[in-house]
DNA sequence: CGCACTCTTGATGGTCATCAAGACGGGTGG
DNA sequence: CCACCCGTCTTGATGACCATCAAGAGTGCG
């Protein structure tokens, strides 16, 4: 059940079968959202984590006249809202973009395992950082790179984080996105993102087609984006 | 010494005189560093964090083409690193953006005082989920406002953010930066900047001038920039 | 079959980038 | 003391990138 997110600090860090056995007795039921609800709501109080288990969701924000903008896609194995053990309220919704499956963790329970194990502590710790992270590089996208390199990033980081869960391969993954979705995150509009996708293809680097990317040139795809992947610290980390 | 730094953590949580000594134990000595110098470097295996004791610094990146974007402005009171604890070398540079003056503090002494101390190890991890927030806001700042509400925004944060510190009142604050930082800052250039700046002040909403930012009109100032402090999770926090 | 949603493309316009040049102010050295 | 220089600010002219408006095509579903 929670496979993809051992798999997913375990590629970073040691993680022992206590520490597992912790995880495992802190999680709640299984529970399944539809596409397009959002489960997270900012300003409410919030009493425990979501522990993404399979699908698409995102954190997002709305503008007064009905824009809005996407701070990160999270991808099976993720915490949806793992700050808000120490937030206790959310600055942002959370909307599922496909049918998701997730399980619960209160956050008595996060406080108990983390309490028990110094390990976990640190690691609960490292990818909310993590996540800070992966803002940081959006903000970079958003403020400095053009349309096109911009879409190139967000495929970059996509395939690098949904590798990791066994997701995507280097030529490819599933994306059950749609355009408009895409042009929130990219701080476009959807007219804009579908002739970006289009320069894309036409120039041999990825397609992005009914729920489907498919990368042809991995490393041109990176060299459009200037993709570099350390802010996503893959690989075991020190310490 | 680490008057703004408490005084920061104060207004947000309770803070024992056991924890307050806590910090003060684990402090190391004062440093002063010039404007303009990158005090940490992004791929640095680090083993020590770095509170802001006096002036401004800032997280940024660097593009190939010789651009830059700033992720992060930091006040007095902030830490600049305190995600190395657990990331071990950063993805980000950090600058200084005025003559500063910093504390470190190693990244073994961070470890005992938040062993030593689960209230401290909430508020640290508080700390970074507040810098994630702030990560957050810019990217629907550069995402989704035009350059007036974007520059109206960032006022706004770092009016919010100086108050708690004593560093700003509701007319006004010093924010030594030149058009070039704060171009970095908004993913604008310098020449758009300095034209922005004009129509802020020809509204009367603020004016910005030789390193002064004076608010003229407060409300109409976070009107502009669809300004919603929730982000800062200003005030006492539950839990 | 018709409807809704998404995708696609064209035409036009606005925001912001780029290039360029001059003004201003502070610091330095002759 | 003043000329000079440098960094910063300011403004104008032009153009690129992306938004907006609009309409038609494709696809899946009831």
């Amino acid at each position: 059940m929670i496979e993809r997110h051992l798999a997913r600090l375990r590629s970073r860090h040691e993680v022992s079968e206590a520490d597992v056995a912790l995880i495992r007795g802190a999680i709640g039921e299984m529970r399944e959202c539809p596409a397009g609800k959002t489960i997270i709501e900012a300003g409410k109080r919030l009493e425990s984590s979501t522990l993404l288990i399979d699908g698409l969701m995102c954190r997002y924000k709305d503008m007064r006249d009905g824009q809005r903008q996407i701070a990160e896609i999270h991808v099976p194995g993720d915490f949806l809202d793992l700050h808000s053990y120490t937030l206790k309220q959310l600055d942002h919704n959370v909307l599922s973009l496909t049918p998701c499956r997730v399980v619960v963790l209160a956050h008595a329970d996060i406080r108990r395992i983390t309490r028990a194990s110094e390990q976990l502590a640190f690691l609960y710790w490292f990818s909310t950082n993590l996540d800070a992270s992966i803002h940081r590089e959006w903000v970079v996208s958003l403020g400095r790179r053009d349309a096109l390199s911009r879409a190139a990033a967000l495929f970059c980081e996509l395939q690098a984080r949904l590798e990791i869960v066994g997701l995507a391969g280097p030529t490819g993954f599933d994306l059950a996105l749609n355009q408009i979705e895409l042009a929130e995150c990219l701080g476009l509009t959807s007219v804009h993102v579908n002739r970006t996708l289009k320069q894309l293809r036409e120039r041999a680097l990825v397609t992005f087609r009914q729920g489907r990317v498919t990368i042809h040139d991995l490393p041109g795809l990176r060299r459009v984006a200037e993709f570099d992947p350390a802010y996503l610290y893959l690989g075991k980390q020190p310490g």
